[in-house]
DNA sequence: GTCTATAGAATGATAGAC
DNA sequence: GTCTATCATTCTATAGAC
């Protein structure tokens, strides 16, 4: 049908100018002319431009979240029912990053629309992330399973931590490269992964009393 | 002067919308009528929309930077010159943390301004935040007499994320309290920096090399 | 210098013909 | 399903009053 092709003409036109330009820079004008359909054509399919923008969001966030828990049952499954911490944030920060920060990032427009939606955060993503909530109760699930004793809370702590150095390394690529003049490596996204990884499992696993107050550390060397 | 009065009425008529509304559902007409002041007098005094928010943004930018230099500058003081990392990391993320967290978070507009910059991140405060990077490499200075041992790449990586989980934290508050359905304290905020100093402090310990045995640290509690 | 009134250009949305 | 024409709203710009 006719109508399938100017769907998804809108659908491409508009990643491709979303990715390229930001969420600010295009208008419905900009999209329809790249596409040639016709204005009121985007709102006869999708609704709203809110609608459209969420459309594309949540098409690509579901391919992520389905790969992170593919990761995350065969890590399950090879640790038979109770996989390792470090496995279950490699499941949980391995898709994001290899999709936004991976060598794709400036060839596939898929990947540099997650990275613009990331940055930019418009109120039609931001409605989609707050509903994300039972996606992320697996991966507390998961973990509980990984370690029995730790503190409900300082599962959602752990949680919380991996995905925000995750999401930040993604949206600050750009002032991280800037302030270590090109020393941190951002294109090395096996090694990032890792680091996170790393840090994520020291955050969990390094501190025993951290559930109520968390204990003050200090460095003993260097003072 | 009836111009000081006609530019801070928009200014705080301004903070107050946004704080309440977000940036996405407050037009210049809706300061404007807040403000008793006419519409063109926001284009006289600041030249554009996007200078208005430029202009409130650096205003509270600059209170919370002020702030970290001078915990930063005090606890390099108290160490002869050199501060422990613990107390580099707390006058990073113990300034905008108290800020957007606080008790004031629900009083004070300027908090709830914050907050709305951080999740929404409209283009005019991209552009300032990117110019953000000096303020950053005076605490990269410190962390590097701090730890003179570590690779530099490592002191990067250590700053990042611990912005990452101060700014996060900031971001998702609601997500992570829904999450863990109000498991996480996000009312403790003296608790919220400490957990961020803690992994901070971890992270650069024993992040160089992910196998080795981190932490030469210790675990004091109270304060 | 400071402010008001008003016009202009661009955008997202929609009604109705085909 | 598609398209033309049009609407309401928004930010911006400017001429001129005080």
């Amino acid at each position: 049908m006719a109508s399938d092709h100017t769907r998804s003409a809108i659908l491409s036109a508009a990643e491709r100018l979303y990715a390229d330009r930001g969420f600010g820079d295009v208008t419905l004008r900009d999209i329809v002319a790249s596409a040639n359909v016709n204005l009121a054509a985007v709102n006869y399919h999708f609704g709203s431009k809110d609608e459209l923008i969420a459309e594309l969001f949540v098409t690509r966030s579901l391919a992520t979240n389905r790969e992170r828990l593919n990761e995350l049952k065969a890590a399950e499954e090879a640790g038979g029912g109770r996989a390792g911490i470090d496995a279950i944030f490699r499941a949980l920060v391995g898709p994001t990053l290899r999709g936004c920060l991976g060598p794709s990032s400036e060839g596939s427009t898929a990947a540099r629309f997650m990275i613009r939606a990331s940055i930019e955060s418009v109120p039609p993503i931001r409605r989609i992330k707050n509903r994300e909530v039972d996606h992320l109760r697996k991966f507390a699930a998961a973990m509980r399973r990984s370690l029995p004793g730790r503190a409900e809370a300082d599962i959602y702590w752990g949680l919380h931590f991996a995905l925000a150095m995750a999401h930040h390394t993604i949206r600050e690529r750009e002032r991280l490269t800037k302030l270590s003049e090109g020393l941190c490596d951002l294109d090395d996204v096996q090694g990032i992964v890792e680091r996170v990884v790393a840090v994520s499992v020291m955050a969990l696993a390094g501190g025993e009393t951290k559930s109520k107050a968390p204990a003050r550390l200090v460095a003993r060397d260097g003072r």
